[in-house]
DNA sequence: ATCCATTTGTCAACCGGTTGCCAATAATTG
DNA sequence: CAATTATTGGCAACCGGTTGACAAATGGAT
């Protein structure tokens, strides 16, 4: 091998220092270029374009390349082509359990896929939510909004921007991803109406909350077609402490069978009635929502219509992924995932006191 | 005001596009120079480096930038200086409950103070921990790792290139965030004495487990200290399946009374003994680590050594932060969160049997 | 050997900020 | 009022890749 091209002469006292490695890591694409002896832009078009340089070429800069630990610099082609193989995920709450299947399934996603995922909080705040994901914009190729609750608005004028995938709710003209609830629910009707009981609750979730509508929806019109009385009662918060709350008005209802908005509902729930000795499933049946983590940890273990989160989170990841790498034109239609009834203990025959 | 400086002329037909805005989202800072009538590198300087130009033109440029709702290029800005506001925290496990307190600490933090969170998932694996690592180093000002399972050299070697934080691991040169276990666990200990308790049982943790050995450390010299006998027994995983299964060898050891590494084995031990017809506290008292999410919802609720985990991931990204901040020449500590003991119902006296 | 159609590599102009250096201006002092 | 010093703003060269336009090289057909 001889030495290609521009040697170490020249280094007398002229000003040439471009692309000069001062000591820090990192090679750089003008390193590769020189030790395979070719131009920059040939080796970019290697790195990047298959099929663009010759095989032999490509090659001689892969060897370089490899013999350097070359890396690209993310930022460097970031800015000329606005890609970043970044997307974001921003959840309601962190704290709310239901979001860690979905933080992981999408996560597993974007590693698979060489995308890296960046997840950033709502608390709760729409307001937060917003700016959020307005920040977040700038550097990401993509988002996720799980459970958004900012407005449809506000979202399609996101999603005007850059691809946007919602799970938890639907919104005209974004693609979302969301459980349908009416197998699950119809499955834990007919098994409550089988039991034995007559009149249902439902305690609801946020009144904002698009997902407890549907939920409700669901309940009212699994009992109707079951001749079953359906009841709805308004909760607080989602949260174990605002089931505890919600048991005095459970009880005043004269429901026997109570489905809860999601599942932090219902084991607060559970719990207050059985401190007050309530004996559940006897006395009443308790059915959540999703199957978080935990729920099978409480006695009786929770009845609960799962959601398969993890899914939700991964085939949201998956659909922007697609949208990503096509060209983008595809619908905004809604990807449906199956509910099921998860059957434990808190459910059962209704024994009748006497 | 007068028109400042080259209006719309000579826009003939020279090849001059330099910085033309075309029709994309995102103002630049030459717009702004445009509208301000100075120098892109004076608003550069404006936007950054604070008392650096006149009040007035300072001024000027804010309102111009205002109105044209400019935003930093991250890219742009990254790649000049290297600084991405941006820090990565990999976490060991994601379905872990553990770690989704840290999470939601250092997020909490990293928003607080301006920086986003890039979250990834090692799947316990060690090799995926540090790939990961590795490709992360390239795209953020700083590292937090939880719980990491890669030797104490990779972690070392990773934190020459940049600032590293370890959570639940003391590894030296290399700041860290450690729950101090003593304290919990001699109020367990003490609390476990006075009830009567003679021997006691420590489940253990993943062999290679930092922490667990830690822990069993804790739970034996607590109990030479209360004159109690300490047996330890291992775990085949740290799961609530692991608890079940370490079960059998419970009631072999004896004890009646145990430690085990983590919530998870706790509950699933707790759950396979009350299958068994054991009788939870009166019986066996159960202790577990960490307050989790869900530790309550058993029933009797869990007994446990809770580690501020919230503060274990806010406490690293405040010393993550605090080195970028300053020129990181800080002494590499360890900082020590305190535990304690939460008395719940699994543990309490022990009714002997007649 | 000549000419045309491809393939392959080079040039140079970006992407949008940052920053060292220097000149112009303003403020301070004699 | 002149001389000196402290501020402030402008110029231009980067950071490290990408890409359109174009020329050189290669190959095939005549």
């Amino acid at each position: 091998m001889t030495e290609p091209k521009t040697p170490e002469s020249a280094a007398t006292t002229g000003p040439v220092k471009k692309h000069g490695r001062d000591g820090k890591s990192g090679a750089t694409i003008y390193d590769i270029a020189k030790v395979a002896g070719v131009n920059p832009s040939t080796v970019s078009r290697a790195l990047s374009k298959p099929g663009r340089v010759s095989a032999k070429t490509q090659k001689l800069i892969e060897d370089a390349a490899a013999e350097l630990h070359y890396q690209v610099n993310p930022f460097a082609r970031a800015l000329p082509t606005g890609r970043t193989s970044t997307f974001g995920l921003i959840v309601a709450d962190i704290t709310n359990p239901t979001f860690f299947d979905i933080i992981r399934g999408a996560g597993t996603t974007a590693t698979a896929r060489d995308y890296t995922l960046v997840l950033a909080d709502a608390a709760e705040s729409a307001v937060t939510e917003l700016t959020t994901a307005r920040r977040m914009m700038a550097t990401v190729d993509g988002l996720i909004l799980a459970s958004p609750r900012m407005d449809d608005d506000d979202i399609r004028a996101l999603a005007r921007d850059k691809p946007v995938v919602v799970i938890n709710r639907e919104v005209d003209g974004v693609p979302c991803v969301v459980p349908d609830v009416n197998k699950g629910i119809s499955e834990a009707v007919r098994s409550l109406a089988a039991n034995g009981h007559r009149k249902v609750a439902y305690v609801a979730g946020p009144a904002q909350s698009w997902m407890s509508a549907r939920r409700w929806d669901g309940v009212r019109s699994a009992c109707e077609w079951s001749k079953l009385d359906a009841v709805r009662l308004e909760s607080t918060k989602p949260t174990v402490d605002g089931g505890r709350q919600s048991a005095r008005a459970v009880v005043a209802s004269g429901a026997s069978a109570v489905l809860t908005y999601n599942d932090l509902l219902a084991i607060g729930l559970m719990q207050e009635l059985q401190a007050a000795g309530v004996v559940v499933p006897d006395q009443i049946s308790i059915v959540g929502f999703d199957d978080i983590f935990g729920a099978d940890f409480t006695t009786p273990p929770l009845t609960t219509v799962r959601s398969p989160l993890g899914e939700c989170g991964s085939g949201a990841a998956t659909i922007l992924l697609d949208r990503l790498a096509g060209a983008g034109g595809e619908t905004a239609g809604t990807l449906s995932v199956e509910t099921e009834l998860v059957l434990r203990g808190s459910s059962g025959r209704l024994i009748v006191a006497r």
